[in-house]
DNA sequence: TCAAAAAGTGCAATCACTACACTTTTGAAG
DNA sequence: CTTCAAAAGTGTAGTGATTGCACTTTTTGA
């Protein structure tokens, strides 16, 4: 379907390359021990081309995006019937960890942005952008305004219940707890 | 009671003279579009002792924070009988902000945080230092451990609650929704 | 085969912020 | 009233991320 030609697939290699570097640089020596010429000259490139394809250090290590949004989405509006949309926000957020508990890296990766404050505040901003369609995907389920401040509400709170969970060792336990006080107070809610 | 000397007066009228000027021109022409060089002209300092006064550009704009912290634990355990943690907040939260509403300027100071990325980030990242304080004071509270993970929820929750309550005209309104929901769920748990 | 678009480069500049070595002011002790 | 060390302030020179610019090289498509 999507034939790439030399270029492109030579543009994605020069970006991947990039992206390795860093990673591979950040968690052997931590974020702020090493410079954005230091992975550029790891990865062979300008410091020039590094910031053609990465709008900030930060950016380096944060990579997958485009797909994350429609998944979000797609866990609230698909969700299986009698399932209630704090349980299914839940229930992605759990799922998608599992694809990546295993990859040896992952482990390694949350301690690094866990331990680096800039790493952490920009992981959230990149989180809370799919604040308003997440707001809005949960207002078109319960048949809400798109700005209703509910939704919102919960669109925030379920981010951020995700954003506490991570950073805690028992994540099953966590997740259970926030999301079933979100639960209940959502489902009081609906009855209004 | 506390009788400064020349030295913390000249002291505390310097950092005034700079977070004063810092409103003026950030108010005028934006938080990006002035640079701390021309901050420091104004206020007749030099760049160094600008940044022996303020840590970073952002903090030049916000100034209290001492006694927050202290006031918002004290909203939680001084709170009246009958009132519930999330209530307490919540009054805390929209009693806080209208001490400030007649102030002219603090509408235009919302307005410029609230379309400057940077200080959006940062202003969230003050409230929450207070996460961790907060947290424990609930957990006092309800007696339960002090990393206990509905508490740690609670208090996040709140925050941000207050975030985004104070991005919407309707206030009043979203506090009473956002916080009901808190209010449910945190009931609905206490149970457990 | 050729011209325009795209990818990449190096250089210089901006801007927040820090380290340093320095001068001035001030509080307080003698 | 002196004196002296701490505190406040200064200018200079740096670092490190990020951008603008003018330039070369590659790739594509007509």
């Amino acid at each position: 379907m999507t034939e790439l030609g030399r270029r492109e697939r030579k543009k994605l290699q020069t970006r991947q390359s990039i992206a390795d570097a860093a990673l591979e640089l950040f968690l052997a020596r931590g974020f702020d021990d090493v410079g954005v010429k230091e992975v550029a000259d790891r990865a062979d490139v300008s410091v020039t081309t590094l910031f053609k394809h990465f709008p900030s250090k930060e950016a380096l290590l944060f990579d997958e995006d485009a797909e994350m949004e429609s998944s979000l989405i797609g866990a609230v509006r698909d969700r299986p019937a009698g399932t209630s949309i704090p349980a299914a926000l839940r229930d992605h957020f759990i799922g998608a960890a599992e694809g990546h508990v295993d990859h040896p890296l992952f482990e390694s990766f949350a301690r690094l942005v866990e331990s680096t404050p800039s790493l952490r505040a920009y992981q959230r901003t990149m989180w809370l952008r799919h604040e308003k369609a997440l707001a809005e995907a949960i207002a078109a389920e319960i048949g809400a305004p798109p700005g209703d401040v509910r939704c919102a509400g919960l669109a925030r709170f379920a981010l951020e219940a995700r954003d506490v969970i991570f950073s805690r060792p028992d994540r099953e336990r966590a997740a259970a707890e926030l999301f079933g006080l979100l639960e209940h107070g959502w489902q009081a809610q609906q009855q209004a």
